[in-house]
DNA sequence: AGAATTATTATGTCAGACATATTTTCTGCG
DNA sequence: CGCAGAAAATATGTCTGACATAATAATTCT
């Protein structure tokens, strides 16, 4: 369901917005800076005033814009964005994706989510384990299979934040899908890594199940070692990969 | 700056999304319910179509509803709303200030705070702890006025969640803002409550400074423990309060 | 009965106009 | 010359009405 949702607002509307929101995490637009006008960017983009207002509104709502009457409509202060949301988080990172910034999202999910987890262990109720560890076997299923691994895993971590019961923490589950987006994006340096989380996942399915709330979080924290290392290993590898392939275009062009 | 801007979008179209945005979160409309077709929407609240659309689109970012053509616009599921965006956050807070809210948001505080606490005291530099010890003088020099106490209360929280220099720790300030304006809220019925936590702020500002994250975990700990009691204690004491004021209506009616 | 076709309908997009709130410019006075 | 107050300019905010598009509902034909 949720799948299905999140492919909605392709209309044009989104891609301006998705655009908008390029320029601005890229530093095109900085903080404070005052945009074009509604008309200029309506025929700059291509679309309506009416459709431009509508994908400034969008941006408006996630905090990256805000506007007055006569004055102009300008970038807000970096803090003011809700980095949070998922839309922007996936912006973020199609247009930037740092290490900075991976380094960033996997400390707050190592904050959030062994926590999360050891809540999970107690107040979790059994068809929400359940849930969890359907998720865990369609993991095991997938096998080597990248792209079959990425869903089970995600409804994995968002099972556990679900049964947390804190609609806060269900919130979060966009952070995380963006983390795992990103080390599916990455993995294809190295197809074998996503499959060897498999028997981390694995403890804490059991600590989850026999209700152990300081298991649940040490091997939730365990996980979150793993998969950071991945991610930083991968992301080093791919910057010395484009080094490369840098490296042989500048050749090739002489 | 930041609470300059939060007051922006007082336009029409704002009033619009957040009453849409009540009605969702009341319950009025449902997860899944299709709403009425914007024509008919647009006519209920007074306005256009386009501006309508406007409001649409911005709830549409929040991750309320959805919509597709022909078929209509939808509550999304509970799941997928972003509860870690600021004005829904407010709204809720207007809608529904349940004492079950005031707990998940104590438990998320709970759980990001210390921490970025701890990281803070490791990572700031002393502009940010300088910062942070400006937000405290403030509070110390509002006294016992309770609307001279919130602003730099937030101040604090949020200087410390900047010094992390993480920007997903920066966003979280927005369900801090959230928390400190109920508590402030719901201060009304006990003025000297906020003060109180003014020597654990000290000893959280303190800690910092001693570049001790161990310490300074801690003491953000023993203020949200406080924090968490002064809610809930002003809670029972509202519902208790509104439940004498009914009967009074009752038998006022009688 | 079932498949293919047509009609319907709600969102998506467009165009042009006027309203409103600020900012900027202009004007007159001390 | 400087400055307060009035007037003009301008960018966002709102409205109206129309057409485009895609998904659903109804209809027709085999």
């Amino acid at each position: 369901m949720t799948k299905a949702e999140s492919k909605d607002n392709q209309q044009s509307s989104g891609h301006v917005a998705r655009e908008v929101a390029r320029l601005i995490l890229t530093g095109v637009w900085r903080e404070g800076t005052t945009l074009p006008r509604e008309i200029e960017l309506a025929s700059r983009f291509g679309v309506s005033r009416a459709s431009m207002r509508e994908s400034l509104s969008l941006l408006k709502a996630k905090g990256l814009i805000a506007s007055r009457q006569k004055a102009g409509t300008h970038v807000r202060a970096r803090f003011d964005w809700n980095m949070l949301d998922e839309e922007l988080l996936n912006w973020t990172l199609l247009a930037l994706p740092t290490q900075e910034f991976a380094k960033q999202i996997m400390e707050v999910r190592r904050i959030v989510e062994p926590e999360a987890c050891a809540i999970c262990a107690v107040r979790g109720t059994d068809e929400d384990f359940a849930r969890i560890e359907r998720a865990y076997r369609g993991m095991d299923a997938a096998g080597m299979d990248r792209v079959a691994y990425a869903e089970p895993d995600l409804q994995f971590h968002r099972g556990i934040l679900i049964a947390t019961g804190n609609d806060f923490l269900i919130a979060f589950g966009a952070t995380v899908a963006a983390a795992l987006r990103m080390s599916f994006n990455l993995s294809s340096t190295n197809p074998g890594a996503p499959r060897k989380s498999l028997p981390y996942h694995r403890t804490v399915l059991d600590e989850i199940w026999a209700r152990n709330p300081d298991g649940a979080r040490q091997a939730m924290h365990k996980l979150m070692d793993l998969t950071e290392q991945n991610i930083v290993s991968a992301m080093s590898r791919q910057k010395k990969k484009d080094a490369e392939d840098e490296n042989a275009r500048t050749r090739r062009a002489r």
